[in-house]
DNA sequence: AATTCGGGGTA
DNA sequence: TACCCAGAATT
């Protein structure tokens, strides 16, 4: 199976800019990026960081906030986070190299079996197997396992199964070739198996039902949540704020808000003064109510609220910036609040 | 074992 | 809309 994979991704290999090079950095990089995110999604952030950060000490000598302003937009900002920190983890306590064995990978930050499995497999030429959705989608139809595939027996199963067919013969290639394989042909919805090498393999083809597979555990549905934002503005600028390190949007920058909430009552204008001077001593003018603005996180759907206001008056307490705007792109923002952020035109 | 992490592409 | 994506960390 692998050879009959392999020759044909001989043939129809997607030409990406992290294939072609044995560098560990650039595969790394690119794996992490390619986490739970589409390929065209991440080529124009990939081209980005590697001309900002060209290899491990450019990144490892940077300010994470330089890191997150790169990823900002591209989601699941912990990645950028945690690809910072082994960069310096590598460089303080390591050899100034990736390393090249699955403990090793496995202990930094950010790399779970998957991503060291396909660094090791592409970067070093190592027979070590991955299962990422693509590889779960192809080898549960391969299977026409009925189990859910996102249950523990589902993926032990799959991770054997992942293991038994990698060759010790380009283990690189065929775990670029599987992926391909469940991103052009072994497609989500509509796969093309005619055109597929491992159709005589497949169990799924055969029965002619592959789209029943993988099965998935049933989940439950996204709560709608509400909060409200205040964008406080001062000749030009807008009074921004960190989010905590660790948890949602960790480490992006924001207007001062209430966190988001099931249960929601319009504020006054009264109770955003208040709320305002509180939270920051400042005094600020009667907030005007903006259009909301509709955002969808993975487990959670979000309304936020925002209002303008004018500074009035005292310097604002604890952390926060007085931002020019058109806010800067040096500045790690999130998709959300420049959507929030554009309310005010 | 279940939940938490974004954002965009796609049918 | 709902699902999917080169998943990992946390609880």
């Amino acid at each position: 199976m692998a050879q009959a994979l392999l020759s044909h991704y001989d043939l129809h290999a997607r030409d990406l800019p992290w294939r072609g090079q044995r560098d560990t950095y650039r595969i790394w990089v690119a794996e992490i990026m390619l986490q739970q995110t589409g390929v065209k999604s991440v080529i124009p952030y990939f081209q980005n960081f590697l001309a900002r950060f060209p290899d491990l000490p450019s990144l490892a000598i940077a300010e994470v906030e330089e890191v997150l302003a790169c990823w900002q937009g591209l989601g699941y900002y912990r990645r950028a986070v945690h690809l910072h920190a082994a960069a310096r983890l590598v460089m303080q306590h390591g050899d100034g190299r990736l390393p090249e064995t699955l403990a090793g990978l496995l202990a930094l930050p950010g790399i779970g079996a998957s991503t060291a499995g396909a660094i090791l497999a592409i970067g070093s030429g190592q027979r070590v197997p991955i299962l990422d959705g693509n590889v779960v989608r192809v080898l549960s139809r391969v299977l026409a396992m009925e189990e859910p595939a996102d249950s523990s027996a589902g993926r032990a199963r799959l991770w054997e199964m992942a293991d038994r067919l990698t060759p010790a013969d380009r283990p690189g290639d065929y775990a670029q070739a599987i992926m391909d394989l469940g991103a052009r042909i072994c497609r989500p919805r509509n796969p093309e198996c005619p055109a597929c090498p491992w159709s005589s393999w497949c169990r799924a083809c055969q029965s002619g039902t592959p789209m029943a597979h993988p099965r998935l555990m049933p989940k439950r549905t996204r709560p709608e949540k509400y909060q409200f934002t205040l964008l406080v503005v001062r000749e030009g600028s807008v009074l921004l704020t960190p989010r905590p390190a660790r948890g949602l949007l960790g480490g992006m920058w924001e207007p001062p808000g209430s966190p988001p909430e099931e249960t929601w009552s319009a504020p006054d204008a009264q109770t955003l003064v208040h709320w305002i001077k509180n939270r920051h001593g400042m005094e600020v003018s009667s907030p005007t109510p903006l259009a909301p603005v509709h955002h969808a996180f993975t487990h959670f759907r979000l309304t936020v609220f925002p209002f303008l206001s004018d500074w009035l008056a005292h310097e604002p307490s604890g952390e926060a910036r007085w931002v020019s705007l058109p806010v800067d792109a040096a500045l790690p923002v999130s998709t959300l609040h420049r959507k929030v952020l554009a309310r005010m035109g």
